[in-house]
DNA sequence: AAGGATTGGTCTATAATAGAGACCGCTGAA
DNA sequence: TTCAGCGGTCTCTATTATAGACCAATCCTT
């Protein structure tokens, strides 16, 4: 159920004169068609960018990535998986041995987006120090207030 | 509660030469201290991302933010803006008129995210429709074989 | 031949989290 | 007076994540 109804429309943008859906609009979130909610939301989850740079380095199998990614359980990551191959950034291919074998790899789609993940990852290695920074400030003064 | 003990790790590294674990340690992500997940589970939840992006246009007081995002509810509104603040990506400035007015804005570290964030929404929307066959297809497959 | 480990998962029970929406004191406008 | 908006908080419920048992088949060790 959309919070946004008709008539609070006409209400917005009181400080800037374009209005907050007209923005949306212009940057391409059209709501109905938005690659952020509909594209980062998944891969922005808890495990689907580890998975997707461990893939990186080659294809694996689901035990392997299953000691890969130390915290996961299996549960969550089959889910992660079945949601990337869904997307088509992976594909997983049953090799019919005995016991089966079950390969997981980068599709070209995945390969992609290693670029741009890649690049956040960077940013986020360059400023983690900052980051971890802010947090114990932000708790410092949090405390004081508290005091 | 870890799930990769000790007893384990000579186990690891089956079908590459190099343990999964020295792969993690080469590429930064070393459990204790790791980028990934220490940053990007943050941003990349539902809402901050979104936030972030919304803020790229200039500041916004809260009730502004809430039109903005239009299906978060105050309360994670709230959460995420606090979570952001923490982290140092964006400044709470409260003014002291009757009523208080409450102003978010980007910190410098806030805009530099922009780079990155801006390059993997662009993927994101380069490629949205490849996802959305993708899913189409992934959808249809999975409804032949429950035939 | 028995016991254990490994394969790729599924299933259930419980813990953590997200969301809906009521509520708050205060102010300005109708 | 009554209503809307401000910037939230609070509670209750619904959704989601996690831990961990379990599975059948196959191998290796003893």
């Amino acid at each position: 159920m959309p919070r946004l109804q008709k008539g609070n429309l006409a209400l917005i943008g009181d400080a800037t004169p374009e209005s907050a859906i007209a923005r949306w609009e212009r940057l391409g979130f059209s709501l109905a068609n938005c690659p952020v909610r509909d594209v980062l939301d998944q891969i922005g989850d808890k495990w689907s960018s580890l998975i997707l740079l461990t893939l990186a380095d080659g294809p694996q199998r689901f035990s392997q990535l299953h000691r890969c990614v130390p915290d996961i359980s299996k549960r969550m990551l089959t889910q992660s998986l079945r949601n990337l191959e869904r997307d088509g950034l992976l594909i997983r291919q049953v090799f019919p041995t005995k016991p089966p074998a079950v390969e997981y790899r980068l599709s070209p789609l995945g390969q992609g987006i290693l670029g741009p993940l890649g690049a956040l990852v960077g940013w986020a290695e360059q400023h983690h120090d900052a980051i971890r920074q802010a947090r114990r400030e932000f708790d410092i003064r949090e405390a004081e207030l508290l005091a």
